[in-house]
RNA sequence: CGCGGGGUGGAGCAGUUCGGUAGCUCGCCGGGCUCAUAACCCGGAGGUCGUAGGUUCAAAUCCUGCCCCCGCAACCA
């Protein structure tokens, strides 16, 4: 009666997207250069994807729970919830806006969609065991009013030499118990480094890898994943006992599945998970390299495929600090220089993995002789000689010469080593690759010399293909170079491909198809893309 | 012996895995060109690759000792 083939159910099977995760933010911070350059190496790798044609997606979002969001919710007045909401709307969401990031999702964690999948996900590591009530000695500081690791005890001094005291308050600390509830994470040492072993990319760069695996093999031990409420009750409940809420990062991290559908939305869970690259900064790394995967392990859960811990920025040879004030806003760089700039020096200047130093001095040599020099002006010499020579309309290149052949032999190789640098989430890379066609282009059109061949009509064919050639270089960086700078990069896109579409549309893939444009089309005047800045 | 990253022309970096007389960008000096955002192109000067030894025909690259800087303890990607 059926067909062989409607008997089977049908398994819709929703193409997975390219799934790009920043950290969430810790609300009570005040953005600075760093959060905002991990968000736009996500967005980058995102933003290129997409324009691969893939279908990706990036998530990013605010950590608000702890004890520390409570106190200074307080001390400023206010309850935990007004509180949050005024540093979202008023710090995390510009910043957004401040460095052009696309993300498809923002996810606070006191949300209901988060905090109703954080209980599944407690009660669901609880029914199988992997969360056990057992007791917890610290040593609380009555002054800090919170327990300290052993790490952050000094010896004493005078009245209490000999003991152990806390480093900020200098005085001993008090043995408490508390009852607490424990995830098993010391089961999962073995799993993890086969994963580390399975995976050899799992954790990037290779410093990273190397670190977390030594860590592991040093062994696990039990995590503490509950607060009594007797101290403070800014969290998640626990499920079962309502006497404690949720230790705040083993809420913070299951942000990365509760925000696509973990308990509610199946589907759309797994159009996404697992994560094709975490993007963490390196001091966080353990949380996301040892600790995540064991709890995704432990709940039946994929781990992600890969977790990327970038370096510092480094700001006068050291790492950049709030009581050293030298914590710089994005808005600073970004109202003078732009956002694409921001998003272009950060992310070609430093190597994506390395530490970075940055400096006024650098990021101002970069714009003008990289962003100004070399590629805005490329742009606009190309274009004000089709206007001026072809009035405004795209000429068609006639027979091909080999200089005409190194151009596009240069942008397809551009092209390819740009694609195999982005799938080894080396960004930094991938712009050099995509500047040896910058740099190609502004040589060619040296060499070319087409104000002279336009000095004679029996040239206009060889000038015609000059044009016609170094235009669609352009074309070329403007797809290459959309998902690092987009405003500036549409700008140009308008001015030299009004009939092929939305750059959005075009993908990297057939970037290298020459050529792409239609002869005759109107090239229009460009506004300077990057304007030199006096007294920078 | 705490752990990790790093010391390469003025600045920022690559090269160190699989040793073979040092490369890139900026800056500087000189030249060319004039389409373009005083932009573009070419050439040049400038380094005993932290230091002292060792291995080798040959070391920035391998081995050993030492010195210096930075991060892990404090808000913090």
């Amino acid at each position: 009666m059926t067909s062989p083939w409607s008997a089977k159910p049908k398994l819709v099977r929703v193409p997975k997207s390219f799934y790009v995760t920043t950290p969430i933010f810790y609300v009570n911070d005040a953005p600075h250069i760093g959060h905002a350059y991990t968000e736009v190496a996500s967005d980058v790798l995102t933003r290129w994807h997409r324009q691969r044609g893939e279908s990706a997606f990036l998530l990013t979002g605010t950590d608000e729970h702890g004890e520390k969001v409570l106190r200074t919710a307080v001390a400023n007045h206010s309850d935990p919830k007004d509180w949050t909401d005024r540093l979202v709307n008023e710090a995390w969401l510009p910043l957004l806006e401040t460095i052009d990031i696309n993300n498809q999702d923002f996810i606070r964690t006191t949300e209901p969609r988060h905090e109703s999948a954080v209980q599944q996900f407690l009660q669901k590591l609880y029914d199988t065991g992997f969360i056990y009530q057992g007791s917890f000695q610290g040593n609380y500081c009555v002054g800090c009013e919170e327990y300290k690791n052993e790490s952050d005890l000094i010896e004493g001094a005078g009245d209490f030499a000999g003991e152990k005291v806390c480093a900020i308050h200098s005085k001993p600390v008090e043995k408490l118990n508390e009852t607490n509830y424990f995830f098993k994470l010391s089961e999962f040492q073995d799993k993890l480094l086969a994963l580390y072993e399975s995976n050899p990319t799992f954790v990037q760069p290779e410093s990273a890898r190397n670190e977390v695996i030594s860590f592991v093999r040093s062994g696990l031990s039990d995590l503490s994943i509950s607060r009594s409420k007797e101290r403070f009750d800014w969290g998640i409940d626990i499920p079962w006992d309502n006497d404690h809420i949720t230790y705040v990062w083993f809420d913070a991290l299951l942000n990365y599945i509760t925000a696509i559908g973990y308990g509610t939305d199946d589907a759309k869970l797994n159009s996404l998970w697992p994560a094709d690259v975490q993007v963490v900064g390196k001091d966080i790394l353990r949380f996301h390299a040892v600790i995540w995967p064991a709890m995704l392990m432990a709940a039946d859960l994929q781990p992600p495929k890969q977790v990327f811990g970038h370096g510092w920025l480094l700001v006068g040879g050291e790492k950049m600090s709030k009581s050293k004030l030298t914590g710089i806003a994005p808005n600073q760089i970004t109202d003078i220089f732009g956002s694409d700039a921001f998003r272009y020096y950060f992310m070609k200047a430093i190597g994506f993995g390395s530490d970075g130093s940055f400096s006024w001095e650098d990021l101002n040599a970069r714009y003008h002789a990289e962003l100004a020099n070399g590629f805005g002006n490329l742009a606009s010499r190309v274009i004000a000689m089709v206007g001026k020579y072809f009035d405004g309309k795209l000429p068609a290149a006639s027979k091909l010469s080999e200089n005409d052949e190194k151009v596009i032999s240069t942008a397809r190789a551009a092209i390819e080593n740009a694609e195999s640098a982005i799938d080894r989430v080396a960004i930094h890379e991938a712009i050099a690759s995509v500047w040896t066609l910058v740099d190609e282009l502004n040589n060619y059109i040296t060499v070319e010399q087409p104000w002279s061949l336009a000095k004679d009509e029996a040239n206009a064919d060889r000038l015609a293909s000059v044009l016609n050639t170094a235009t669609e270089g352009l074309r070329v960086l403007a797809v290459l170079l959309a998902p690092v700078m987009p405003k500036a990069t549409a700008k140009l896109w308008a001015a030299i491909a009004d009939q092929n579409g939305d750059l959005s549309k075009q993908k990297i893939g057939e970037a290298g198809n020459w050529p792409s444009l239609k002869p005759g089309q109107e090239i229009r005047p460009l506004d300077v893309l990057f304007p030199r800045i006096e007294e920078a």
